[in-house]
RNA sequence: GCCCAGGUAGUGUAGUGGCCUAUCAUGACGGCCUGUCACGCCGUCGACACGGAUUCGAAUUCCGUCCUGGGCGCCA
């Protein structure tokens, strides 16, 4: 490892900084184990059990207690566990929200954001996932070393830089570190690929190309901190309610509901597909005796569509309850959304911010409208008229939307156009208890009740022109005793895309697959 | 699958037959500058997707190829 030293690092006289790697046994090369750094460094700057960039800032009147009660559900809000996202699981360095004012010397490792060279003082902007500082560097009073490396330091190289913080009414944040060490731990090459700084958009393709680096831009890390909240809220619900997180295979057999295409794979011998969706798994899962299960899982949609709202490669949310009928289904998802709402609120406040969007968490109860009032109300805007058995169309969406201007459900579908698994009315088979539920932008979740009968199961599947026996490893479990159920799937990046008014899908994932893209 | 729009320095753009060895910004490089915060100023560098055609002359028109964005369809 020693050999492994550059140029970059030869001029620093100790050892144990040395940046390339956890020498062995004791962790990393950064680990606090100089007596004069301990005694330097600030009192713990992660308190115990506090996240350190996702907790409301001081004053901003974080209190658990006063929220209403469905939204206290467990610890993320309360920040009672470390959780996925606190920084202070390494302890190399100080993260850069952590250097206050008061702060008198600190250790920081970052990326390069912005320089800006005025002549005898040079100010570097140095990031990391929670924060941005500014290091400043008076020529004539910092070590020649540091004035080096300042030289010849590059956008976005990680730098590591040491020294006493100042309280600066002017800098960013009210405080600056003024360097005594500076070194570049990793150079970055330029020109880069696309400006992190953001001074110069650039288009989704060139981003998506350099994901990592887009996602360095402050705005963009956002959206990923907060869909993390998203999930992580969303898990901590449902296993609040009872539900039991499971994983079902994502490569299956057959093309198990008809409709949408399927990928074909090859697995060993035999022919295979990317799962469409967990629909029949977690159902299985009924009848397992379950009784609540959830997953979030990807799902995979052969569509060669080629919209700012269609993904080849999804992420659903999907949830399915025994003893339960779609209205009970459609009240947990309710809940559902209002709970991550908050929970993103109240815990995002500087992500929310930095996208600049506002949040309001969605009232309930949702409006719950029958299908056929919604083909009224679509049709008083909409050129193109609906009729009765026709989907809705974006645009049909889009006038509803205008029309309630919030989250809602539209309810009893015809059985016609729905899965073979919709519970249909006993009095009026030609209507299921199917829902949407609906952003007013697009729709976000369908479920139902689901036919727990055999027979009549058997008979909608050969009514939608299936065949039963391609059935068999999902009908056979109808024959054991299968409670009544119900349940619905999610789109977690529709749900991000509405919750933060982002205007393309790709946007809500890291690396997105479309009908074009398949790297990275 | 159908339709529409597009491809110009690393990035984002201007440019609809000669005014273009191509505009502006950002960036990189060099220089000046001690409180910037999209720092400022001076200078330099860097591009017309590919192939063919029309024309005295093509970034610009036409044809083909490749690639991309979007709408619709499709999508429990």
């Amino acid at each position: 490892m020693a050999g492994a030293r550059t140029d970059l690092q030869g001029q620093r006289p100790d050892h144990q900084h040395d940046p390339h790697l956890p020498s062995g046994g004791r962790g990393y090369g950064w680990s606090l184990d100089d007596g004069h750094r301990r005694r330097s460094l600030p009192v713990a700057p992660h308190l115990p059990g506090q996240l350190p960039f996702f907790s409301a800032p001081p004053g901003a009147g974080h209190n658990p207690a006063a929220l209403p009660e469905q939204l206290q559900v467990g610890s993320i809000r309360q920040n009672t566990s470390p959780g996925p996202h606190c920084t202070q699981v390494f302890h190399m360095r100080l993260p850069i929200r952590a250097v206050t004012p008061k702060t008198e010397f600190a250790e920081i490792i970052g990326w390069v954001h912005e320089v800006r060279d005025l002549g005898g003082l040079s100010f570097f902007l140095i990031r990391d996932r929670t924060g941005i500082i500014q290091v400043t560097i008076p020529k004539k009073k910092v070590p020649a070393e540091v004035l080096d490396t300042a030289r010849n330091v590059s956008r976005e190289s990680v730098v590591r830089v040491r020294g006493r913080v100042k309280a600066i009414e002017k800098a960013p944040g009210g405080r600056e570190i003024v360097p005594e060490e500076l070194d570049i731990i990793s150079i970055a090459e330029s020109p880069l690929p696309l400006d992190v700084a953001e001074k110069v958009p650039a288009e989704m393709d060139t981003r998506i190309d350099s994901r990592f680096l887009d996602v360095r831009k402050p705005r963009v890390r956002a959206i990923f901190f907060i869909r993390s909240m998203v999930t992580c809220a969303a898990m901590e619900f449902l296993a609040s309610r009872g539900c039991i997180n499971i994983t079902t295979p994502k490569i299956v057999a057959a093309a198990t509901e008809g409709g949408t295409e399927l990928f074909p794979i090859a697995y060993f011998e035999k022919e295979a597909f990317m799962n469409q969706s967990p629909q029949l798994y977690k159902q299985m899962m009924m009848a397992a005796g379950f009784e609540a299960v959830f997953e979030i899982g990807p799902i995979f949609r052969a569509e060669e569509h080629n919209t700012i709202r269609h993904l080849n490669e999804a992420t659903s949310l999907d949830v399915e309850v025994s003893f339960a009928d779609h209205n009970d289904v459609m009240d947990l998802l309710e809940d559902l959304i209002v709970h991550v709402y908050g929970c993103v609120r109240e815990t995002c406040a500087d992500q929310i911010a930095e996208l600049g969007v506002d949040l309001t968490v969605p009232a309930k109860p949702f409006p719950r409208i029958p299908y056929t009032e919604a083909i009224d109300i679509a049709n008083r805007a909409v050129e193109e008229k609906l009729s009765f058995g026709d989907d809705l169309s974006p645009a049909a969406e889009r006038a509803i939307g205008d029309v309630i201007g919030q989250h809602y459900f539209i309810v009893d579908w015809p059985t016609d156009i729905r899965p073979y698994y919709a519970m249909p009315y006993p009095d009026r088979p030609e209507f299921c208890k199917a829902f949407d539920l609906m952003h007013p932008r697009m729709e976000l979740s369908s479920g139902a009740q689901r036919i727990h009968d055999h027979d009549l199961l058997v008979a909608r599947i050969r009514a939608k022109g299936l065949s039963p026996e391609s059935f068999e490893f999902y009908l056979r479990t109808f024959r054991y005793g299968m409670p009544p159920h119900a349940g619905w799937g999610l789109g977690i990046e529709r749900l991000v895309m509405t919750m933060l008014d982002l205007s393309n899908i790709r946007e809500a994932v890291l690396f997105p697959r479309d009908r074009h893209r398949l790297m990275p």
